[in-house]
DNA sequence: CTACCAATCTGGTATGACCAGATTGGTATA
DNA sequence: TATACCAATCTGGTCATACCAGATTGGTAG
């Protein structure tokens, strides 16, 4: 799905114009430093820091205005939805009120995708699951990490619900968790607990059964979200909810 | 809101890179020329066709692999949420299919958004939002647009929500929109109905009526919807919905 | 105190060059 | 003929410079 591979001076330009503008509080408005300033601060070229600039623009993160400045167009918790994604692949930390926002969105988001898929699902859509569930059943049985296959089915169910856009916006919130569901499913115990679930959703969406699917969504995503709360309370520090 | 400002030699690449995609059919996984090709396929610089290439990075569109090329990670419907307003930015159309699922995906999200807001919203969320729909009063009774205001309203009452999330994924819908927006609101008659109906979502949020809200959102849209698919129909032809 | 102008700064764009790994096509070998 | 291997080539990544023209600004003349 997504490979490690090490940053790019553009990521990286990224990465440090983000945690400037973090660590000067910039606000809505307000004027970044030129680009050769950032260029010779960054310590990597002009080149670079506009290939970053042009990610922070389309994010509507920042406006560069021609021949007058960088400004800040929206917080940085306002910006597009993916650079979620994006500040997740950094290594950046999200504040806990993002993470909260997201769980529930996702809760949300998903409960009505389900019920879209229950109404609506085709039968290759449920061949389509079937066979993911059976792939995710292997991977299990065989000890390994079904990371991928839980966001790939997850993307399956919400693309049963033939709404293409409700799948791109559950998209986002699936991949800047990406890393939390990589130690999640480290557990094998966790593992079956999942797939005993896919099993139940598939058998749900099959029978068009909304009322339970819409339950099993609470209880799948919310169990999960707690289980990764806690597993973050355990090992790291407070504020840095990311990785 | 979104000034005009005339295309920069970068944004130039990303739509030229968007075409080139869709008229060669390009799949997932397909590789695309090289940065040199393009750049002199397209008249710009290697710069400006990084610049281009770093944005559908963002997206998740395109991947670059160091020192083999450049490839197709998901089909253009498949990209990031926020790839929408750029496209709209850029007088690219959109399918049948994406407009339909837009329209769809912005009531359940609203519908969802204006629900908590009722049970959460604050007096300050209130006061907001009655300060904004007198804006609007002021602006319709002096007969002008109000396409900026209108969006602001709406993003206002997905705030009231308390989850920014959910107002990150209305933004994009909207923006997308925005262009249609400044049409439909070109009409004094809309206006009208649409302040009516601004009054009577404050009205519902203030008693905490989700019932009412939900119904209202629904007609609400919907209506809207109706007017601009009707005014499409009617002015240009088939297959291009933007502008 | 105001109006105005020139030096300076800023983003936008173009050239050109170098690096090192990926790719590939042809050659020598089994 | 089939295979293993190697060198020329291609590709993305990065850097260094240079110019343009409009925005900005600070100081000067009125």
């Amino acid at each position: 799905m997504s490979v490690p591979q090490q940053a790019s001076e553009g990521s990286r330009a990224v990465k440090r114009t983000i945690e400037f503008i973090r660590h000067h509080r910039l606000q809505k408005g307000d004027r970044l430093p030129s680009e050769r300033e950032l260029s010779d601060r960054f310590g990597v070229t002009r080149s670079s820091v506009r290939e970053a600039l042009a990610v922070l623009d389309a994010l509507r993160l920042t406006e560069r205005r021609p021949k007058s400045g960088i400004f800040l167009r929206n917080a940085l918790e306002d910006s597009g939805l993916d650079s979620l994604v994006i500040q997740a692949n950094l290594d950046l930390p999200f504040d806990e009120r993002t993470m909260r926002d997201v769980s529930e969105a996702r809760v949300i988001f998903e409960t009505h995708a389900i019920r879209l898929a229950c109404a609506r699902r085709t039968d290759a859509d449920l061949n389509r699951l079937r066979e993911l569930v059976a792939n995710y059943s292997s991977r299990v049985q065989a000890e390994l990490n079904v990371a991928n296959e839980d966001v790939e089915f997850h993307l399956a169910m919400a693309a049963a619900s033939q709404n293409a856009i409700i799948v791109r916006t559950l998209t986002p919130l699936f991949l800047m968790s990406f890393q939390w569901r990589q130690k999640y499913f480290s557990s094998p115990v966790i593992r079956r607990r999942s797939l005993a679930d896919h099993q139940e959703f598939v058998a749900t969406i099959a029978d068009r059964d909304e009322t339970r699917a819409a339950a099993l969504v609470q209880k799948h995503v919310h169990s999960a979200f707690d289980e990764v709360r806690a597993m973050a309370e355990g090992n790291e520090q407070p504020e840095s909810h990311n990785q």
